[in-house]
DNA sequence: TTGTAGGCGTTATCAC
DNA sequence: GTGATAACGCCTACAA
């Protein structure tokens, strides 16, 4: 009676075998080129096939024999270029497996991690992701999904973990900045909610120099070039004694490169710059960016270790991964 | 008897069951967090779950109750900054519409292409992609998969298209240079083997203008800042009477800058560089690179419409992508 | 509140 | 060569 449904029901197997006139099995064997069917009959299949557009369920198909392990990736802005590396990371090391990458982003709305990862939860097998939210957010969320957290510490001892060495990196670069004579650091710091945070690295560096870091010493902004930019203004508005900035990352750089340029700024005569990161742009520039380096194809390879791991039943391990200055022209 | 299985059997909800002492019904109720059920047993259930590790299969409920849809997305290379925002245009867009997106990358390795539109036919719905094999090639690999080609002319009926207006951009920057008094203008192009074609667009251009173009001053390479480099290097050679070059994309201008500051070739002075693609790190380097923009972002989510229509069952659409000039100090 | 029966679309196994 | 029949793991009825 009722076979015409409002909502277009999927196509069958079956709904080819009756326009073809033969049993849903026969299909199958024509679908996947089996031998043991004859020619003819093939034919026909694929033509009532083809006729009705019929695309095998994957579904169905993964259902009966598991296919390849998914997992899925969770950036939280793609168009920093410091992704796409890690992206590549990641993607190459799955490939390696034989697994595939499922890829989104919060496009730094932090507050989506949650669903994020819920939804990656019901397409994913693992889930490595660079979240911010804390732990027990992330618990909740995640449902007995692992998960591999990358570029900060992490207590939950059912997540992997690759975090970044950063005491190291933010002490190496206020090393060299006190070595070449500056003693009045600032810092370009990501915004005050979430987001690893490298402030702490950085009192403590300047503490073991004994140099004072008074509060207006350091400018909070948004992870992009124009969050630099700005903060760059405020801080130099704030402290114009201040001869040399570490920043959050090589994009904020990027910004007090620009507001440099307006202030009449000269880098590094009037203002040396360090940044973190050590993104490959950071060549391109004049002055070329000394930064923070770090290798993050290799986080992201690590991380797929990681969650080889816990998808083998393994207890959860904390890699560390090592970063180190690479000193160009801007300090 | 036979209990033990060499190959650890998945755990499922009957698993779980067994061991909470109730039917595999009220360990679906717990796991759903239906109502209905004694808060008791729940913690029961959900206590053997834990222990077991039990996971449902994302491909029983997906044959039960269909997810979301799945997207892949295959790029060339996730490190050219290009596809970053293409990309995020295309996760935002698929967004929006609550689809899931699958991300692979040839990494320049074109020939791995059918095989990617392959393993991607198994886990999504439909496929974007920034694909150089002909057609035929892959109407071979997609056997049925609705398929969006990015980035160049296609014949195919079946395929979705969105391909850039290079003539226009082109002929812009050709008319840019011209204009500017230059008549000996040479050009950076992709290396013979497959990928969009703007050589042709660059001879129209040049003929429209009475403007020879002698082979040699036409040089190839990968479409990385290193082939730049080295294609720049050899048409310099070859051709010291050049005074300006246009570039197959940006990433390679970016090459060209390197290359010259190396011969001492002075930009714009000696020789002007216009680029293709319009990426913003034109604007971080010195002088700002003048380039044919295009919006990327644009272009995904066009394509995710594109896909949308391949979807319901609509005629494949052609979208052609607009371009402009954007002038800079590079030329 | 809990358990039983049926079906989602596909493939494998076995008869015919 | 071809067609029933039984899984695969889950969920939605409905019955107890």
């Amino acid at each position: 009676m009722s076979e015409q449904q409002q909502p277009p029901r999927r196509v069958t197997l079956k709904d080819v075998a009756k326009l073809a006139g033969v049993s849903h099995q026969t299909v199958s064997r024509a679908i996947n080129d089996k031998g043991e069917i004859d020619p003819e009959t093939r034919r026909r299949v694929l033509d009532a096939a083809r006729e009705l557009n019929y695309r095998p369920s994957r579904f169905a198909r993964g259902l009966v024999s598991p296919g390849a392990t998914t997992l899925g990736l969770i950036v939280s802005d793609v168009e920093n270029p410091f992704f796409p590396e890690l992206i590549a990371g990641v993607i190459e090391a799955a490939e390696e497996r034989g697994w595939q990458v499922l890829i989104s982003s919060t496009q730094n709305r932090d507050a989506r991690e949650p669903e994020l990862i819920r939804t990656l939860a019901a397409q994913a097998d693992v889930v490595i992701g660079y979240l911010s939210a804390p732990d027990a957010t992330l618990t909740a969320a995640a449902e007995g999904l692992p998960l591999v957290v990358l570029g900060r510490a992490v207590d939950e001892p059912a997540f992997g973990a690759v975090e970044v060495d950063t005491d190291v990196g933010v002490r190496a670069a206020i090393a060299h900045l006190v070595s070449r004579g500056h003693r009045a650091i600032g810092m370009i710091d990501c915004a005050d909610d979430g987001t690893p945070d490298r402030r702490p690295a950085f009192h403590a560096a300047m503490a073991g120099h004994g140099l004072p870091v008074a509060d207006d010493a350091i400018s909070g902004g948004t992870l992009t070039v124009e969050g630099g930019e700005t903060a760059f203004v405020r801080l130099r508005a704030a402290r114009p004694d201040i001869t040399a900035v570490f920043t959050f990352n090589d994009l904020m750089a990027l910004g007090v490169y620009r507001a440099a340029r307006r202030l009449g700024v000269r880098i590094p005569e009037d203002c040396a710059v360090i940044g973190f990161d050590g993104l490959p742009l950071g060549e391109l520039i004049d002055p070329p960016l000394t930064s923070v380096y770090l290798d993050k194809r290799r986080m992201g390879a690590i991380a797929v270790t990681e969650a080889a791991r816990l998808l083998s039943g393994e207890p959860a391990g904390r890699a560390l991964l090592p970063v180190r200055l690479i000193v160009r022209g801007s300090a």
